[in-house]
RNA sequence: CGGGGCGUAGCGCAGUCUGGUUAGCGCACCUGGUUUGGGACCAGGGGGUCGGGGGUUCGAAUCCCUCCGCCCCGACCA
C-alpha cells in the first residue's frame, strides 16, 4: 500500500471522549472511529487488525475440530422464551418489532440460536460430539458503554458451542479448548493468564475466564507468585490465614463501651488490638427471584467482603445496599451488629470458624463485646465470603499472592444441560433414550483484542502492535520526496519486499520527515525503514518500533534485514 | 438507573456568568511560494441550522422551559 493513495486518517489530537491509551491511538491512529455510544467503525487499517485477529482464531479452532457457521444477527424472540431468558435477560437484550408485529431481539450471544439449529438435525450418540463457532457481530445495549472498543455495545464476538452425549465427554472438549485458547492468544503475542472464574448468570458448573494482563483491566485477578494458581478474584480461595499476632487474652466475655467507634481501624486504635481479631458485619439486601431480606455478613476485621462469593453463598440474584433506617426497622444497630441473637440470616466466613477471643459488635448502640467466641456457631453458617486480597496464601501450594488487573478476553464455560433441557433438545443414547445435550460453551472477544493488544502494547508515542497482529509489518518513510534517488530505491525495495511477502507500506506522502516518523510510531508498524540523506553514503536505517533503535545498514542488505527482521520469532 | 460534566467548522477549544457590530483561535483542508532528519514557514482562501424545538426580549451562542446526544463516577455487565 502506498501512503500517499491509503485512507489512514491520523491526527495529532485525540477526541476528548477517549480516555484509555487504546481508545486514544486507535482513534489518532485512523484505526477506528466512534458512531454512536459503544458502535464504532472500523477504518482500512483497523480492519487489518480484526481481520488477522478473526484469521487466527479460525485456524486454531478448525484445528482443534471445530466447525465455522453463521447464524442470524436478528434472531425471533420465541426462541428466547423458549430458554426463558426473555424475561431475564432484561435491558441488555434489544427488542424491537417488524413489519408485521413480530418479535425479534438483536443477538448478545447466541445458545438459544444454536440449539435451535442442532436441534432436530442431530439425534444420535453416533453424531455427536460437535463444536460448532461463528465469529459474528454481537450486540448488548449496555447500561453504560465505555473504554472504546474494551466495553462497547456493538462488537465482534466468537461464540463456540458444543455438544456431547456425556459430561466426561464435555470435559474433555472444555480442556481441549482451553489448550486452543492458549494457543490463539500465544500466537497473538498477548501476555495473559488463564484464571479459575465465576459462573455467572450463564450458569453451568465450572469456568475459566482468559485475561490480557494490563493495568487499565477491569477485572481483578489473584496469581500465585509460585504455582500455576490464577483466579478471577470474584472466585479466588485462599490458605486459611494465620493469626497476625498473639491473640488478645479477655478474661470475660462481657460488653464494653466504645462511644462512636464503629471502623474496625478506629475500633483497633482503640483497644490496641489486630484488626484480625474483630469481627466486621456488613449488611445487604439480598434480592431473589420472589422476595428480597437482609442478610448479615462476618468476616475479620481485616477483610473485605467479596460481593459475587457472597451472593453465590446464599443463592441470591443480586445483593444491593441497604440503609441504616431499613436495619433499624429490623432491629439492627448498624455499626455495632454482633453474630449473636440476630432475626435476619447470617453469613459467618470461613476464616472466623472456631474463632475465639475476639471483639465483635453489641448489637446494643456504643457497645462492642469482647472476648466472643464463634467457635459453637453451626457449620452450614459458614462460607468462603472475604474478597482474597495482596500477601493471602495461595490454596494449592501456599506461596504468596499477588493482584492484578486483567482485560477478559476469553471464557470457557462447562455449561451443562440447562438450554438444551429447557429447549428440549435432545438425542438418543444407546440405549434409545432420549437425553438432552451436554454443552459446553466458549467465548472470545475478538474486537475486544483490539484493544487489549494495544493496552497492553503502547508507550507515549502511540500502539506498539505485536507482529502477528499488526496492520502492516513495515512502513518505507521516504525523508524528502523530492530526492529523486531516495524515491526510486524506497520503490524498488518496496516492490522487492512485496514480492518477499512482507506486508509493507510505502510512505510517499510529501510531508516532512518529522510527520512521517510520528505517524509511524502512533500507527506502531513493528519496523521502519528510513530511506533519507544517508542514502548518498550508501546507508539506510532499520527502526524497531518497541525501542524506537535506529540501526544503519548498507543499502545493498536492508531488503536481506527486514525480512529476518519480520521473519524472526 | 442514581450522581456529575459537556454539546460552538472535520478535530481540540475560547466566547455563555454580566444578551448588543460581520461568532473567534489552534490543528486539519484548498491555492501559490519557500523548506525537507522529528507533527515547518510566509501569503491568500474555503468551511458554522452555536445539538433540536419552544419561550423571554427591540435584539439570544449567551437568559428560561423542554427534548436529544456524548463523556466521567457508581450500580449493572453471557
Amino acid at each position: 500500500m502506498r501512503l500517499s493513495q491509503a485512507f489512514v486518517p491520523t491526527t495529532k489530537e485525540a477526541p476528548k471522549d477517549a480516555a484509555l491509551p487504546s481508545h486514544i491511538y486507535l482513534v489518532r491512529g485512523g484505526f477506528i472511529n466512534q458512531v454512536a455510544s459503544g458502535i464504532y467503525n472500523f477504518l482500512p487499517f483497523g480492519k487489518r487488525v480484526l481481520d488477522k485477529i478473526r484469521a487466527i482464531i479460525k485456524e486454531e479452532l478448525d484445528n482443534a475440530g471445530a466447525q465455522e457457521v453463521q447464524l442470524g444477527f436478528v434472531t425471533p424472540c420465541e426462541l428466547w422464551e423458549e430458554s426463558g431468558r426473555f424475561k431475564k435477560y432484561g435491558k441488555e437484550l434489544l427488542r424491537f418489532k417488524d413489519r408485521k408485529e413480530n418479535c425479534f431481539v438483536l443477538g448478545p450471544t447466541h445458545e438459544e440460536m444454536m440449539v435451535a439449529l442442532v436441534r432436530g438435525r442431530v439425534n444420535s450418540y453416533k453424531q455427536l460430539p460437535l463444536n460448532l463457532y461463528q465469529i459474528n457481530l454481537k450486540f448488548r445495549d449496555e447500561a453504560r458503554p465505555r473504554f472504546g472498543l474494551l466495553r462497547g455495545r456493538e462488537f465482534l464476538m466468537k461464540d463456540g458451542y458444543s455438544f456431547h452425549a456425556t459430561y466426561e465427554d464435555m470435559e474433555r472438549e472444555y480442556r481441549l479448548m482451553e489448550e486452543t485458547y492458549k494457543r490463539i492468544f500465544t500466537r497473538l503475542g498477548l501476555e495473559f493468564r488463564a484464571v479459575e472464574a465465576d459462573v455467572g448468570a450463564i450458569g453451568g458448573s465450572a469456568s475459566k475466564e482468559f485475561m490480557v494482563l494490563a493495568q487499565s483491566g477491569e477485572d481483578t485477578i489473584v496469581l500465585c507468585s509460585e504455582c500455576e494458581y490464577a483466579a478471577n478474584v470474584e472466585a479466588a480461595k485462599r490458605k486459611m490465614p494465620q493469626p497476625p499476632t498473639e491473640a488478645p487474652e479477655f478474661s470475660n466475655f462481657e460488653p464494653f463501651y466504645t462511644p462512636n467507634l464503629k471502623s474496625i481501624e478506629e475500633l483497633s486504635d482503640f483497644f490496641k488490638v489486630h484488626p484480625y481479631f474483630f469481627v466486621k458485619a456488613v449488611a445487604k439486601k439480598a434480592v431473589f427471584d420472589e422476595n428480597e431480606e437482609i442478610v448479615l455478613f462476618f468476616l475479620r476485621g481485616n477483610d473485605e467482603l467479596q460481593e459475587v462469593k457472597a451472593k453465590n453463598a446464599i443463592g441470591a440474584d443480586e445483593l444491593v445496599d441497604v440503609t441504616d433506617e431499613e436495619l433499624e426497622k429490623a432491629g439492627i444497630v448498624p455499626g455495632f451488629i454482633a453474630p449473636y441473637e440476630q432475626e435476619c440470616r447470617i453469613v459467618l466466613d470461613d476464616a472466623l470458624k472456631g474463632a475465639k477471643g475476639v471483639i465483635c459488635g453489641g448489637n446494643k448502640k456504643d457497645y462492642h463485646l469482647i472476648g466472643a467466641d464463634l467457635s459453637h456457631f453451626d457449620e452450614a453458617l459458614f462460607a468462603d465470603i472475604a474478597a482474597v486480597k495482596e500477601g493471602d496464601l495461595c490454596p494449592e501450594c501456599g506461596a504468596i499472592l499477588k493482584l492484578s488487573k486483567g482485560i477478559e478476553v476469553g471464557h470457557i464455560f462447562q455449561l451443562g444441560t440447562r438450554y438444551s433441557e429447557a429447549m428440549n433438545a435432545t438425542f438418543l443414547d444407546k440405549e434409545g433414550k432420549a437425553k438432552p445435550f451436554v454443552m459446553g460453551t466458549y467465548g472470545i472477544g475478538v474486537s475486544r483484542l483490539v484493544a487489549a493488544a494495544i493496552e497492553q502494547n503502547h508507550d507515549e508515542f502511540g500502539c506498539i502492535w505485536p507482529k502477528e497482529i499488526a496492520p502492516y509489518h513495515v512502513t518505507i518513510i521516504v525523508s524528502n520526496t523530492k530526492d529523486e534517488v531516495q524515491v526510486a530505491f524506497a520503490n524498488k525495495l518496496y516492490e522487492d519486499l512485496k514480492e518477499a511477502g512482507i506486508e509493507v507500506v510505502l510512505d510517499d506522502r510529501s510531508e516532512r520527515f518529522g510527520f512521517k516518523m510520528k505517524d509511524f510510531e502512533l500507527i506502531g508498524y513493528p519496523y521502519g525503514v528510513i530511506v533519507g540523506k544517508n542514502l548518498s553514503e550508501g546507508k539506510v536505517q532499520l527502526v524497531k518500533r518497541k525501542s524506537r533503535q535506529k540501526i544503519d545498514i548498507a543499502k545493498e542488505d536492508i531488503l536481506k534485514a527486514v525480512i529476518e527482521a519480520v521473519n524472526q520469532k
